[in-house]
DNA sequence: CTGAATACCTGACGGC
DNA sequence: TGCCGTCAGGTATTCA
């Protein structure tokens, strides 16, 4: 599902609803590929722990913890398809339900993944995530990020070891209102195209933040209610529509292996 | 090291 | 109705 804007929407939510609770119980499934720690481990560090602060690192939710005065950090990383829910125990529990923390306030934190892309861990405590954060980088060090790079910039904003949080959809999109084609070289851009992808990025990603994220399949945020920005998508999923600035029809190609839309008159 | 391909999962949708 | 292929907001691993 979720990308920069979907995580932090979904961060803050849970920050909202449940900082400064106890987590009296915790509860996982046992299917391997979704504990990147194992299972007995995240329940001994999270049972009878605070929950300090929800935030975000890139596209990981990152809970603070204290337990017995010693901090610690639960991660979760949607994958596809997570959901991170918090429910009223009088709720059914979904299906593919993998987690699920009782809080002192009464209700539950439930983490839901049809798909099982998603991963849950623990941190020790300062998690930075495996690449730089899209919206405080400076232009320096954006320019920097992609010098000698012979991917297409498409592939390298998706990669995380560069800038971390920015997926499928946004990558289009910043690709648009910057005007550069998706499949043009990352070292070969000039400092001015890549000025224009800076600001492009920055303004998609706090325009969409502000909307709540993209819901283009299931993405709902902590409450259950879906976002808005998928309404001011440009090009992501409007292959063959016609663009909104010059009405040439939006064209769909892969790069880097994912499904990436343009408009081959705006953008070059 | 970089970059490309593949594997990992379930579910929704369209065509026949 | 139902079966089959395709696609989906991601990333770890493997291979050249």
């Amino acid at each position: 599902m979720p990308e920069l804007p979907e995580v932090e929407t979904v961060a803050n939510g849970v920050h909202e609803r449940t900082h400064g609770q106890t987590i009296r119980a915790v509860w996982t499934s046992n299917k391997p590929q979704t504990f990147k720690t194992p299972p007995d481990q995240i329940i001994e560090t999270l049972t009878n722990s605070r929950i300090e602060r929800v935030h975000r690192v890139g596209k990981t939710i990152v809970m603070d913890v204290i337990r017995n005065k010693k901090p610690a950090q639960f991660l979760i990383h949607l994958g596809m398809s997570g959901r991170l829910l918090v429910s009223d125990p009088k709720v059914p529990v979904p299906a593919h339900t993998h987690g699920i923390l009782t809080l002192s306030g009464g209700r539950e934190i439930r983490f839901v993944d049809p798909r099982r892309f998603g991963r849950l861990s623990i941190a020790e405590s300062t998690y930075e995530g495996p690449g730089k954060e899209p919206l405080t980088i400076s232009l320096k060090d954006f320019i920097a990020l992609f010098r000698n790079r012979k991917t297409p910039i498409k592939a390298a904003l998706l990669n995380q070891s560069l800038l971390h949080g920015v997926g499928n959809i946004y990558a289009d999109e910043s690709l648009f209102r910057a005007g550069i084609r998706p499949r043009r070289q990352a070292g070969r851009l000039t400092h001015a195209d890549l000025g224009r992808l800076r600001t492009a990025l920055i303004d998609v990603l706090k325009h969409a933040i502000k909307l709540g994220g993209s819901s283009v399949s299931d993405y709902v945020d902590a409450e259950g209610i879906a976002g808005f920005f998928q309404l001011h998508h440009n090009v992501y999923s409007r292959t063959g529509e016609p663009c909104r600035v010059c009405k040439t029809a939006i064209e769909r190609i892969v790069v880097g292996g994912r499904s990436t839309h343009f408009c081959p008159h705006c953008q070059k």
